[in-house]
DNA sequence: GTACGTGCTTC
DNA sequence: CTCGGAA
DNA sequence: TTCCGAGGAAGCACGTAC
């Protein structure tokens, strides 16, 4: 626990990310094979369960510190992270311990799911009274689920890579799916040859950029195949073992919420691998993606849900035929073999995505301007030449998606960020006007500079109207255009309405608060989508 | 029993 | 999902 | 150029407060 404690605080303590992955692999090298399962585990983003809720923490750190809630909250707001205020708050250790990271998690963490609130309690005072300040503060966040450092997946695979002299593309796809940490799948992961089951494993998505700009400069509209960008949910079928896997981007088994795949998919021949997106599909309709949320996450799928919301796996890529991987072959290559497989499979669970057949450039400029009407996002290249890669990789795959809808509205809250940003106002709640008064629309921060914010935040310290809590009303004086992809009917706020994908467009310093927009504008907006 | 907040997933 | 910042 | 961390909206499950 220690030395993980130790690699946390050299991991929070730079950003460079050679000394990043240098710690990493430094740190698994020496630790048992145990406790190296278990730092990749939580290194890469997984978690158990949440174990203790944020407000239980809260309240027993409260009490063991001596210090009442309110102060809590106070330092908390201050320090802008729950983990370290708790760790801070708390009287030093009377004891220390050195017991290994694997058996924290398996024997102390792990097992507080379980107990009864008196024991959890119990626990925890025990442990804090073991923990120095580093280590408490890795353990309320393994607790808190809320265990984020500055190293990503990347990271941890090229540790991981050097470690094992193996190619990062081999770790990546080692790290997909399901697995639990143990000494047997540490060395897995880093021997030359794993004997790890595979049977369920998935192949690690490849995603796309942002287009900005022309796509005419992506050289002759032929090397480029055109799809359209449709609004689901990412999702890969695997077919081997005689099963069906059915894998979301966030490496979830999502089959069992989406039963009308399995006699279909079921149907495809072993060692097959599709990439595609889940869509709601009712008839020749493709449906909102608020529909496809109401399958996501449900315990009990009704019979009714299923008729009104039907879902169809829309097929875009073929990934393993017959056992074999087809990653490294050119989508040129791959797309027949795609067509092959589904042609006598194709129906209303599973479809094929159509090629869009735009001669041009121009052509095809104009056929994504009725994106919102066939209810896509927009446009996909993607390079005919191109293999399918690990990761983002640049220059293959592009999201030409609509340009986004605006409005210009009026700063009328804000509230302080929380980590990097939590002695600032960042966070801006927006409203346009109805019948002479500003009703509250969206929030967001993302599109200011560092500088904008900065200014912004001494205009709110400056113009506060009112205090509710940690919210300030501020002096409706600023104007922003605030972009957003769609827009909605909603309770959440005042407006009715809200909006999706908001964020600053620009800081409109030539407006005042009364040249903002009328509700009626997102009105229109609402009315204009088909 | 209902209402609300928190957690967790998707985008 | 979006965006700006940093390496 | 590539990643990372900050943040948004939505729906469902689950637990707590009344």
């Amino acid at each position: 626990m220690r030395a993980f404690a130790a690699l946390y605080a050299a991991l929070d303590e730079t950003t460079r990310t050679g000394e990043k992955v240098a710690a990493i692999r430094a740190y698994l090298a020496a630790v048992p094979p145990e406790d190296a399962a278990w730092a990749v585990y939580f290194l890469i983003g997984r978690k158990p369960r949440q174990a203790v809720s944020t407000r239980k923490l809260r309240a027993w750190v409260s009490e063991a510190a001596g210090v009442s809630e309110w102060l809590f909250d106070e330092c908390h707001e201050a320090v802008g992270d729950l983990a370290e205020t708790a760790a801070l708050l708390l009287p030093p250790p009377t004891r220390t311990t050195s017991m290994p990271l694997h058996r924290w998690v398996e024997e102390r963490l792990l097992p507080l799911a379980g107990k009864d609130e008196a024991a959890q309690k119990a626990d925890l005072r025990a442990a804090w009274d073991e923990l120095d300040r580093n280590e408490r503060l890795v353990f309320h966040k393994l607790i808190t689920g809320a265990f984020r450092v500055g190293v990503s997946q990347r990271l941890v695979i090229a540790a991981l890579a050097e470690l094992g002299e193996l190619a990062p593309a081999t770790v990546a796809h080692r790290l997909m799916g399901a697995w639990q940490p143990s000494a047997a799948q540490f060395r897995g992961l880093v021997a030359a040859e794993s004997d790890q089951p595979t049977t369920s494993r998935p192949y690690p998505f490849l995603l796309a950029h942002p287009l900005e700009g022309d796509p005419a400069e992506l050289g002759p509209r032929d090397d480029w195949q055109a799809e359209w960008k449709f609004d689901g949910i990412r999702a890969q079928l695997v077919r081997r073992g005689g099963q069906l896997f059915v894998w979301s981007r966030g490496e979830e088994l999502i089959g069992e919420r989406f039963p009308e795949l399995a006699p279909v998919a079921g149907r495809l021949s072993e060692g097959t691998v599709l990439d595609g997106e889940l869509l709601p599909w009712r008839g020749a309709d493709i449906l909102p993606f608020a529909e496809l949320q109401r399958r996501i996450g449900r315990k009990n799928l009704s019979r009714t849900l299923l008729a009104e919301v039907p879902v169809t796996f829309l097929a875009f890529d073929v990934l393993e035929a017959f056992g074999r991987d087809l990653r490294e072959r050119p989508l040129g290559e791959r797309r027949p073999i795609l067509e092959q497989l589904l042609a006598p499979l194709v129906g209303d669970v599973l479809r094929l995505s159509p090629v869009v057949a735009a001669p041009t450039w121009r052509e095809l400029a104009e056929l994504r301007q009725g994106s919102r009407a066939r209810n896509v996002e927009g446009l996909m290249l993607k390079r005919k030449a191109a293999p399918y890669g690990v990761g983002r990789v640049r220059g293959d795959w592009w999201k030409w998606k609509l340009d986004p809808l605006a409005v210009d509205a009026v700063l009328v809250y804000a509230q302080s960020g929380s980590g990097r940003r939590a002695s600032l106002f960042t966070d801006y709640t927006f409203a346009v006007w109805q019948d002479g008064a500003l009703v509250p629309f969206c929030k967001a921060y993302s599109g200011l500079t560092d500088a904008e914010l900065a200014e912004v935040d001494r205009f709110v310290r400056g113009h506060t109207l009112e205090r509710f809590g940690p919210v300030r009303a501020v002096t409706p004086e600023l104007v922003f255009e605030i972009g957003f992809e769609g827009i909605a009917r909603s309770r959440r706020h005042k407006s009715g309405v809200a909006v999706r994908f908001p964020r600053i467009l620009r800081w409109r310093r030539d407006k005042q608060p009364a040249d903002a927009d009328h509700l009626e504008a997102l009105e229109a907006l609402l009315g204009a989508r088909s």
